[in-house]
Parts: C-alpha cells; structure tokens; sequence
DNA sequence: AAGGATTGTTAAACCGGTTTAACGATCTGC
DNA sequence: GCAGATCGTTAAACCGGTTTAACAATCCTT
C-alpha cells in the first residue's frame, strides 16, 4: 500500500499538505489539491485508518459487547437490539465492533479495544467491567440496568416492573386470578422488576400474590425457548389451576400455544395469553394473534447509541433513559366468565 | 491512560523492555517481569490497541459488511449467518467490525476500514467491491456466489440449485404437478438459482415448468416476509390451481400458513407446503410442523469466517464452499391423491 | 583463563498518519 | 513603498507501541 509520503513525494508537496488535502481540516489552494489528488489516484492511495486513530486518539468505533452466546444463537431480543445500535450509530459514522468475549483478568493479554466508547448488554451483578471502562475513562453506556443501581452510570432499559404490573393489571382486570407467569432466567434483573411489578398488580386487585405461578427459564432444563413454553405448560397444566399464561416471550408462547393444541385447549376461549414481545411481525402471524407488551428492543438499542454518542463528544444529555411498554391487545385473551 | 514510557521509567527499564513483557515475544528476566508488571498496575497501564495495530500492521479484527437494511430489521438468515462469523471469529481471537455503510465512492472521505479481512454478504452484480479488496491486497471473502462467477474470489453459498432440484424432485415425486413457489427477490442470485433447480427437476419428471407459477418477493408491495405468504396465497388461490406451496423462508411459510387457515384449506390435507428454513426451532412450532429444506446459515458463517482467518493468516486452505442444504420432513406435505 | 555461545537489556529507527510553529509569498491600507 | 495582515506550505515533533542491531553480563567449553 501506498503511503501518504509515497503520495507527497510524487505531488512534489510535504506530507503535511497531503494529509489536509484528505482530512480538509486545513484550506490547500485548488491547484495542488488537484495534483495531490492526482497522485492519490495514481498510487491507489488511501489514509490508513489506524495510523489515523492513533494520531487523532479517535478510532470512531463503537465497541457493542454482548453476552456468550453458548448455542451461537441470538435471541430475538439481542438482535433487534443490535439493529438499533448499528443503525443509529452508523448513521452518525460510527462502525461497531461486536464482541462476545468475556474480558480477559489476565493483564498481560489484555488489551484495550480499540473504540472509542462501549455499549454492554446485560451487565452482571456488580460487573467489574463497569468500574473498569470508568478507570479508563472510556465512555460507558448499559443495556438493562445496573445492579446495583448506580445514579452515575448511564443506561438504557425496559420499565420491566411497569411491564409486569401492565399485563397483571390487564389480566387480573378481566377477571383472572390464577396466572401462571413464565419468566425469564431467574438471575437476570428482567425477570425480578418484572415479578415484582406483577406482584403489585396483585396487591392493587386485593389478590393475593400466591395464586400466581412463576416459573423460570433455564438454560439446562429447556433447550430452547419455545420448548420451554410447551414443556411448562404440559407440565404445570392439571397440576395447579390458571386461567392465564404470561410468556415470556413471542418464542415462548409459541411453544405455549403448541401444548395448548395437544392438550386440547382452546385459546382463548379456556386459556388466555400474553406475550412479552420482541418481535412483533410473529406475534401476528399465529392463531389466534397475541396480545403482547411490545418490548421494543430496537429503539432500547439506538437510544443507548444516542447515549453513547453524545458521551464520545463530550455533549452533555441525559444519562439514562427508561423506555416504557406498549400493550396491544389482539385476539389471544378473553375475559374470564 | 499511561502508556509504555510511563511504566519503562517507573519500572527503570527501556521501552522495549516492557514491550517485551508484555507481548512475550522475547525472554525477560523473572525479576525484571515482576518489576514491569508491578509498575503497569501501579499506573493502571494497558497497551494501547491501536498503537500496536500501527506497527505490527494487524488489527486481528474482520469485517462483515451487510447490506443496508432499510428497516433495520435484520433476517433470519443474517442473523444466524451473523452469529456463525462471530463466534468463529472470536474462537480465533478476531474481533468483527460491523458495517452496513455502501462504501463511499469520494475518495477524499473513503479511509480503510482497521480490519486485516472483509466477509461480504450478497455481493452485487458486478460488485466493485471485489475488485478494489483486490487492489488493496485485503483478503476478502464472499457469502452467496459472485455474479458474473470468478474462480478467483473465494465464498461461500448454500448450493441453491440443488435446494430447488431437491424439493421440486420431493414434491413432484409424491405427485403434485403444479407447485407455487414463493421464491426470494428476482435480483438475488439465489433466486435464479432456485429457479433454474427446480426448472430441472420438472423436467425430470417429464412435467413442463409451465405448470409451476413462480412469483418473487418485492420489498415495496410486502411489508414482510409473512405477509408475503399471507398475501401471495389469498391472491393466486382460485385463480390459478396448484397443490403445493414452496416458501421462501419460515416467516413466508407462517403467512401461508395464516392464509390457509383463513381460507379454510387444510395444510397438508388440501395443500402441501415446504419451508426453505433459516430458523429450525420456528418450523416446529406451527401447526404442523413444517417440513423444510435446512439452509444453515450459521455453518455458512462459520465457514466464510474460517476461509478468512486461514487467508489472513497466509494459510493455503479452501477458496470456496458450497454447503448442501438437507430436505427434513415434517408434518406439511401429503402425497397427492 | 581465554574464547565462544547464550541470555537479557537497551537505544534508536520505524509504523503512517496529524499538528504545531515558523516562514515566505501575496494582499491590503496609508 | 513599507508595515501589517492573510494565506498556503513546510519541517519537525508527536501519537504509543514493535523491532532491529548492538552491547553487556553471564554461562559453558577446553
């Protein structure tokens, strides 16, 4: 590859003049703006971004850190939340370089990404990570909120209690009393704001929380999502009474109304079903179609990007931002007789 | 952040010494390694990323350039074919640099990317591209088949014609004659390619195409895929006859499904139906379950990504791969009576 | 005990850009 | 016609690492 010196010593200019005719941060008389360019062309030259970085302390990458994926699978949820961010960042010229490693303790291999800022989904409980991007002053911005909380740390998330008291609220509004809830993996915090939204809705009915049935999902006893909608409820069903289904995602209802069909249940007619949702072009594809909380994980990823963003160029805007959920009612819950 | 001087001078060592210390690639004393590494944590050191890309002229980063999805939506098919990158990649201690941008044709503005490969999803016509990766000796490969084809370029595709020829030869082979196949936008090679399969397979079965109608997805009259489905057989059905529906993909597949059910024709009892899959856990969790045609694009990933890492790595391998697809029979299809 | 091999360390050059400070040339005003 | 401002260009320093060549210190040989 050519370089910018190959490139001033052929236009007969300095490397200097060179590299303000490409970064235009300098004004070059038209004249030899024309022979540099020239020259660029015959050499095949383009500025190396990572000489570029180095010099500028910029790379205007976005790093996106996203959780092991065991089965190389992403959920539904993980890419449209990605979508989000390489949209919105892309839009502002930032690339994102992904990576699911977990970061490595050993400091002799250790080495900083090059970004400029990171977007983390799903931190841990007291993430060490978090603490670390602060030691490095590297801009920082949560995907789901940290745990602890932390009033300096930017984020984005879900109002997941608001999610769980919405769809309580509306089940337990047409008449359902025993709803059997399946959450999601018990050690995300998406699954305790959630629990604990649906618990209050219980309280502001005057019912008591024990007539709920909250399962988990976990990664040893389901291989999949769906198979964990149609394992739960082939197992609980005839066990323990409910009238009402909260699945934790579209995936999961589909398995759901699979069970359902075997078991000879009609929805909704005998069982109604909610679906927390990430993908709404599925939930309307099924019969009947799912009512759904519309969890919108896009926009959760082009606002955290917003965020980021505005960190990387030291503007000042909000630092955490609380996306609230939509209930769209379809045809998969009747009122209870 | 502090840089290598810092520590040399805090550790009372040279440059290089702590270089060495760190990247391993020259012996150092135990005392002397104690001494550096001590110093580095005392100052928070990590070596800088994209310093060290400058000079050992690596970035151990790929990159997968995408296609710019308007909606921001990403298939199935990208996802997975995403995650099988990723995960190769990492496995390899790559990082991959996302990029949905069309590349920009100003020269003063293009930079190169930081990356030491490029994975490209569903080259263009003639994709310029190509030819230019060529030029700038960055290793490059394909996932879906250069048009026109160059023995030259490496990539990686599912070996489509055989997925027409396979399903077309099991459809027919049970008796139906006049099959509906939903087939991908006409400007994909895959769609051609499908096309041009199941043309043979008619033709094998002494049958003339002619009695097959084959309509293609347009991004402006579908909204999406399932309405796709849904859409393509409220319109043909009663206009033209057919017993059997080939879709494009799953979503399609649950829009025909949805039709079908609203129309009141029973799937597989009045009309077959055959799924080309991207999503495994989806075809199983309809009624009934779909029989499919397993495309795995998580394996293409996989495949494009080690065909990359072995050329970045100066490593003879494989140019190309042509992954076969696997015919799995469900629940969709019934011989014709 | 001299000579050669081995090991560990260093100073300096290098990777390919950006940026600062200085400078010469042209343009203004008086 | 000269002082001062403006404009375009350049040489050199810099970003933070790696690597080469030279060298000093230690370890065998014989």
């Amino acid at each position: 590859m050519a370089t910018i010196d190959d490139v001033a010593k052929l236009a007969g200019v300095s490397k200097g003049t060179v590299s303000s005719v490409f970064s235009k941060k300098r004004p070059i008389s038209q004249l030899v703006t024309a022979r540099v360019l020239e020259a660029a062309k015959e050499l095949g030259y383009f500025p190396n971004h990572v000489a570029r970085s180095l010099a500028i302390k910029k790379t205007l990458i976005a790093g996106l850190k996203m959780p092991i994926s065991t089965d190389g699978g992403m959920s539904a949820f993980e890419t449209q939340m990605m979508g989000g961010v390489i949209q919105t960042c892309t839009k502002h010229g930032y690339r994102v370089l992904l990576d699911t490693l977990p970061e490595h303790d050993d400091p002799t291999q250790f080495s900083i990404d090059p970004v400029d800022g990171v977007i983390m989904l799903n931190p841990r409980q007291n993430d060490p990570r978090i603490e670390r991007y602060g030691q490095m002053a590297i801009p920082l911005v949560l995907v789901g909120r940290p745990d602890p909380m932390d009033e300096a740390v930017c984020f984005v998330d879900n109002n997941n209690k608001e999610v769980g008291l919405q769809v309580g609220d509306y089940l337990l509004g047409i008449g359902h009393r025993s709803i059997l809830f399946l959450n999601a993996s018990s050690d995300m915090t998406v699954a305790f704001d959630r629990q604990s939204g649906l618990a209050q809705a219980y309280e502001r009915h005057g019912i008591p929380f024990g007539e709920a049935i909250v399962l988990n999902f976990s990664r040893k006893k389901h291989k999949n999502m769906a198979n964990y909608g149609y394992a739960a409820l082939l197992e609980t069903y005839g066990k323990r009474p409910f009238s009402a289904v909260i699945a934790d995602t579209d995936r999961v209802a589909l398995g759901v109304l699979r069970a359902a069909r075997e078991l000879g249940i009609a929805v909704p007619d005998r069982l109604s079903l909610v679906a927390l949702s990430n993908d709404a072009t599925l939930a309307q594809e099924t019969t009947p179609k799912l009512t759904t909380v519309e969890l919108s994980a896009e926009l959760l990823g082009a606002e955290a990007a917003h965020i980021l963003i505005d960190k990387m160029n030291n503007i000042e805007g909000v630092h955490q931002r609380i996306v609230d959920a939509k209930l769209v009612i379809r045809e998969s819950c009747k009122p209870l007789a």
